[in-house]
DNA sequence: CGCCTACTTGACTTACTTCAAAAACAGTGG
DNA sequence: CCACTGTTTTTGAAGTAAGTCAAGTAGGCG
């Protein structure tokens, strides 16, 4: 229960400073938690929410649906992340949120959210720091399937990941789990499914990883990096992380 | 010189309900406007600017630099736009912006911005929703570039500009002036030029629209939203446009 | 055990990139 | 006004990488 407050504090607090009254500012917040089936949807396209979702454990994607029916992945988030604070301002969802993994989520009504930001203004720019780290992570994925080759453009989304979740202390050691079909990598990279699995293939032979049963093995990080032209800085996290 | 003010509100208005006071705060912020040749930077990529840019006439773009020297374009603004609003509350530029033709940009102290936050918060709620525009039009430029195909793609990037422009009134009937080089556009959409030249002469054939010159012309503004698979639901504009 | 889904691999085709060269155009200085 | 330079746009030809199609394998689950 007290979980999803406290990775959602863990998580502010890698880029935000909380004192003591934005965390009890936190802590008051109800927060109804949801289990979910892999690939079920929980937000859709066109959805008017009232409430914002916080994922407690699993992982979540965000995506765009096409037109004849394909998805174009927009993101991934893990524990403590807010992946659809947008909401509280912006009316229609213009994209859909669904489990990837099995995944729980936990959902705060905006109402209260927005009380809480007059309560405690530092509290509200937390969050729309949140929003704006968001958009940077949108920024290099543009970058990211525009002008990066297939194998270099996966090695840094399996980069971004594993970054991200080692500040959120997710990983085991070198290992993450990232219930991610190689379908849904292609729908996220802009791959066709042959085009990930070669790629797959090759950043394994180059042995710096292993992705395999919804598993990610960091084996040589900072070659993993150089091979994906990775640079964490467009993260903004307040401290650098280990380069190992 | 109130130009600048004036465009802002505008802007500011197509998403977000501003009263009197809100306004008034507006007028209050100073704003040094400075003029920009085509191509110059003016925030850098490591910046930590005390200053927000607007954009007062002309156009503005922002981009990644590229590891090979390259660049790739991730947004261009119009005026009215606050395309770096981001910079309040995240420490370095992750991006630069440069002028695309010869623009005026007005520079709002951060200090004053948050000021006025505290004095007028619907005020602070306004650039908030700015800022997740943003991302939206972010989210969509990754499923445009990973998802369409290049003429496809050609005529989304054309519809979103006039569209947006005809929401600030900067169109003049079917034309609209876009001073990009078809080299930019490239590196917008993750294309080479010979890829551009191309589509642009398919989107030229269709008659839908035409483009030279640096000036827009849009001839069959439905046939073009239809080639271009373009849905301005995610710019969430408070009224719907013409469809003309 | 058999079915379904996800992954893997190969062969073929297509579309985009690269390379190259020419044409149009803008700006410069004679 | 006109050469001269550099840049942008246009076009063509060749090479290649990625998509499509198709078949086969491997796991997971009823």
């Amino acid at each position: 229960m007290d979980r999803a407050h406290e990775v959602l504090i863990q998580n502010l607090r890698e880029h935000s400073r909380l004192d003591d009254e934005d965390v009890a500012q936190v802590y008051a917040l109800s927060c109804t938690i949801r289990l979910f089936e892999p690939n079920e949807d929980f937000i859709r396209q066109g959805d008017d929410p009232k409430v914002a979702a916080l994922v407690v454990s699993g992982m979540v994607g965000r995506y765009h649906l096409l037109r004849r029916g394909g998805r174009q992945y927009l993101s991934f988030h893990m524990a403590g992340d807010l992946p659809d604070a947008q909401g509280l301002f912006i009316e229609r969802m213009d994209h859909a949120l669904c489990a990837i993994g099995p995944a729980s989520v936990g959902f705060i009504p905006h109402k209260e959210l927005l009380r809480a930001f007059i309560n405690q203004p530092p509290l509200g720019l937390a969050i729309w720091r949140e929003t704006l780290l968001d958009a940077a992570i949108f920024r290099e994925a543009i970058t990211n399937n525009s002008a990066r080759a297939p194998p270099t453009r996966m090695a840094h989304l399996f980069c971004e990941l594993f970054y991200r979740a080692r500040i959120a202390h997710l990983n085991r050691g070198s290992k993450l789990r990232l219930p991610i079909s190689l379908i849904q990598l292609g729908e996220a990279l802009g791959m066709s499914i042959a085009t990930v699995n070669r790629s797959l293939q090759q950043l394994r032979a180059s042995a710096t990883m292993d992705f395999r049963e919804g598993e990610l093995v960091v084996l040589k990080w900072r070659e993993l990096v150089r091979l994906g032209d990775f640079n964490p800085d467009y993260l903004h996290m307040k401290k650098q992380q280990p380069t190992e």
